[in-house]
This record gives structure tokens, C-alpha cells and sequence, in this order.
DNA sequence: GGTTGTGAACAAATTCACAGCG
DNA sequence: CGCTGTGAATTTGTTCACAACC
């Protein structure tokens, strides 16, 4: 009942409320008013009971007997997740990766602006991509700056990824994720994910010699 | 004393068994003759004990008193991730996602040859992207038949990511790698993995304001 | 002495099952 | 009566700590 702790939310929690939120854009684009944690369910590729739980750790904001009022979840999930005020993204390495990532949060994803892609190379540095400028590493500070709680990504190639990580980090930059298969570590106090796409070839070779499962990334 | 019988190894570890490769590749192309259970912790960003705990699902591979034989530990590890021999990939969807994925397994990545990319728009069937081929969807069913074994990779829109999982499972793949923001079902004995480059943003976005916590994706 | 391999202790996550409420 | 919310049970994953061995 609305016990105001902002309690410890589990990891594994949080990586699938996204999802949720997902499936609820989805519902009230649909016009659907009131959605069960069973359907929910089925649209996010998990069970009913897991449902119930994640959501209950935000609150109680189901009504027995009835379900989930859409609107109602979507706008405490979107306030919960941080995606009220809308975070930017700037991309170190304006490579093949680093390109197809600033048109994908580009077009699609709303709420995730991408202002700049910062790269060291004269041939890069003052083009654009799909209208986002080319900056030179160089000025990162100075766009950090202008971008308050702005998220880093590294798309740069592996040996230098700890490099830009620290020089985010040094400009301001609290969230990271990395495409660079490589260890970044930061201080305490910046949140760093990883996503390895050779990684996740292997983990699939692995399965297929195996009993093949159902497996979810990230 | 080696029993044959490649006992159920955990999902976790699983996720984990191409970090340790990948630092094996380094330590060997170093020469490094030998690693203890701490260095490779160390390089892999975790602790000792899960290390030691995740190996000796392979086997015992280590001495005590002296630690893991590099180049042994590799073999072992390749044969049982399935890497001894190379799998091909198709990647379905030649937009930005898809060649950015074809020029990044392309490259780097040794053992997962892009052999061909799929995709329905005239404009791109008939031309290449860093010397692979796109050939039409409909060809897919050939394609994978020359290819036993191969990873279908789908950078489609969301909205035809089903579909396209169902020709590839038509033709024979039995490993799915899925980049498209939409929930993919697939019959038992097809293993499907899912990176969700939106959902990344929107974890870091709810760790950045709260506690920010390391954590690690895939 | 040094390091692995592993049972046992612990922690996190999932699922069950049902009371509580609309 | 239906569906949520949640303690309790179960399963999965992590860490400890030490015997076994080189």
C-alpha cells in the first residue's frame, strides 16, 4: 500500500520491466483499458506469478478481481523507469557499429535522443549520420556538458574502449554501455552494461550441440 | 577422471564460458603458458571461486598448486563450446543493424563466417556489403541448406521478426539470434537469444536515478 | 607452499498457493 | 467469483572454506 522506500528493486527485475513497458505501449496504442498479469504475460515471454511480483515491487497498482488499468501502469512504469524526461545518448566510435546504432535509437526508440557521435578520425569528424553530427573526441566534455545525465556508448574498437569509458566518465558521463569486447571498469557510482555480439554467437554454438533451450539475453 | 557425462551446466555459467575463452585467446597469443583461477578472474571481471566452480563444470582441467594450462584449457574449452568447428551465419535484413552485423562478424570474429544476407527490398538483392552477398528472402531455404548448423540472425522490423523466424526454422536453422524489438516464438529444440538494443538504454536510464549498480548485460 | 576442485552455507530468483479484496 | 499481492517453498546461482593434490 504505497509504502514510500523506493525499496531494493531485484536485478533481475528491472531487466524485464522494460519489457513490460513494451507490452503496455503496445496495449494502449490498441485502445486496451485494462490488461491481467496472464496477458502480460504471454506478451512478454514469461510466466503470470512473475509478473505479479516484478509489478509489485513498484506498487500496488493492479485491482483484484479486474487486472491492470493501462494507462494508469504505463504512466507509473514510465516515471519509475526514468523515462519521463527523455535521456540523451552520445556514441564513441562513429564506425559501421556506431553508425547503425545512432540510426536505430535515431528512428525508433522515443525518448532516446542521439546528439553526437564523437570519433578521432579527420575523415569522419564534421560529416553527419542520418542528420546527428560527427564530432571530434576532443569536444566530448564540452557535449557531455550540454547534455546533462546523458548516456555513453563505446562502439570503438577494443583497445581503446577503457580510454573513452574513463573520459566519459571524467566528462560527467554516470551510464555506459559497451559494445567494445573488452572489461571496462569505472568508479563506483557509474552504471556500465555490456553487450558482447560475439559473445552471443558462441552462447548459441555452445546450445546447439546440445539440448537446445529457450534463452533470453541481456 | 573425465565421466562422459556432459552433465547439465548451468545457464549462468554457460553466459560466462566465452568471457574465459576470449581471455584464453589473449593469455595464449601472449604465450602465457599458465593462468591461476584469480588472473583469469580477474580478466574476465569476476571472482576466483566462480571461475574455479565454472570450469570444473568442463572437467578438471587444472593442476593444483600450479594452475590452468593455457593452450590445453583452450582446446578443451573450444571443443566443448562447439567452436572447434566454424557455424556459419545468415543475417535476415540488410538495413543499418544488419550490415553494421555483417561487417562486425565480417571482421573480427573467427569461426562465424557471414556467408549471405537476406532481405525482400529489390534495391538491395543483387549488391554486397563488405563482400558478402544479399540475396533475396525467398532463397533463404537454399542458402541454409548449403550451410548445415548455421545461426539465423534476424535484423528485421519488429513487425515481421515472427515470420522471418518461421522461414528460417522452415529451412532447418535451429539457432536463433534475435535483434528485433518483438517477442519470438520457435517449436522445442530451437534455442533463440534475444539483444534488445532499446531495452539497454532504458535499464541504464532506471539506474541513473537510483543507486547506480555494475552490471553486466548478456 | 600454492592452487584446484567441491561440499556446504548462503543469497537471489522463481514458482507455488492462497488469503484478501474488488 | 476473479485476479491481485505476497508469504512460503523451491530452485538456481554464488561464495566460502578447506581437503586434496602437485
Amino acid at each position: 500500500m504505497a509504502h514510500l522506500d523506493a525499496g531494493r528493486i531485484p536485478e533481475a527485475t528491472v531487466a524485464r520491466l522494460p519489457v513490460y513497458f513494451r507490452a503496455l505501449v503496445d496495449l494502449d496504442r490498441a485502445r486496451t483499458a485494462t490488461v491481467s498479469s496472464e496477458e502480460l504475460a504471454d506478451m512478454a515471454g514469461v510466466n503470470a506469478a512473475k509478473v505479479r511480483k516484478d509489478l509489485s515491487y513498484l506498487g500496488s497498482y493492479g485491482t483484484r478481481g479486474v487486472g491492470y488499468d493501462v494507462p494508469y501502469l504505463l504512466f507509473e512504469m514510465s516515471r519509475q523507469l526514468g523515462l519521463a524526461e527523455s535521456r540523451s545518448v552520445v556514441i564513441a566510435g562513429a564506425g559501421n557499429l556506431g553508425q547503425a546504432l545512432a540510426n536505430y535509437w535515431g528512428e525508433g526508440e522515443r525518448g532516446f535522443p542521439v546528439v553526437a557521435l564523437v570519433d578521432v578520425d579527420p575523415a569522419k569528424v564534421g560529416g553527419a549520420v542520418s542528420g546527428i553530427p560527427v564530432r571530434h573526441a576532443q569536444e566530448m566534455a564540452a557535449i557531455v556538458k550540454d547534455h546533462q545525465g546523458c548516456i555513453g556508448v563505446l562502439a570503438t574498437p577494443a583497445e581503446v574502449a577503457q580510454e573513452v569509458a574513463d573520459q566519459f566518465v571524467a566528462s560527467g558521463v554516470r551510464s555506459l554501455l559497451n559494445f567494445a569486447p573488452a572489461l571496462i571498469t569505472a568508479a563506483p557510482g557509474v552504471t556500465v552494461r555490456h553487450v558482447d555480439l560475439g559473445l552471443e554467437l558462441q552462447i548459441l554454438s555452445f546450445y546447439a550441440q546440445r539440448e537446445p533451450r529457450r534463452v533470453a539475453a541481456s
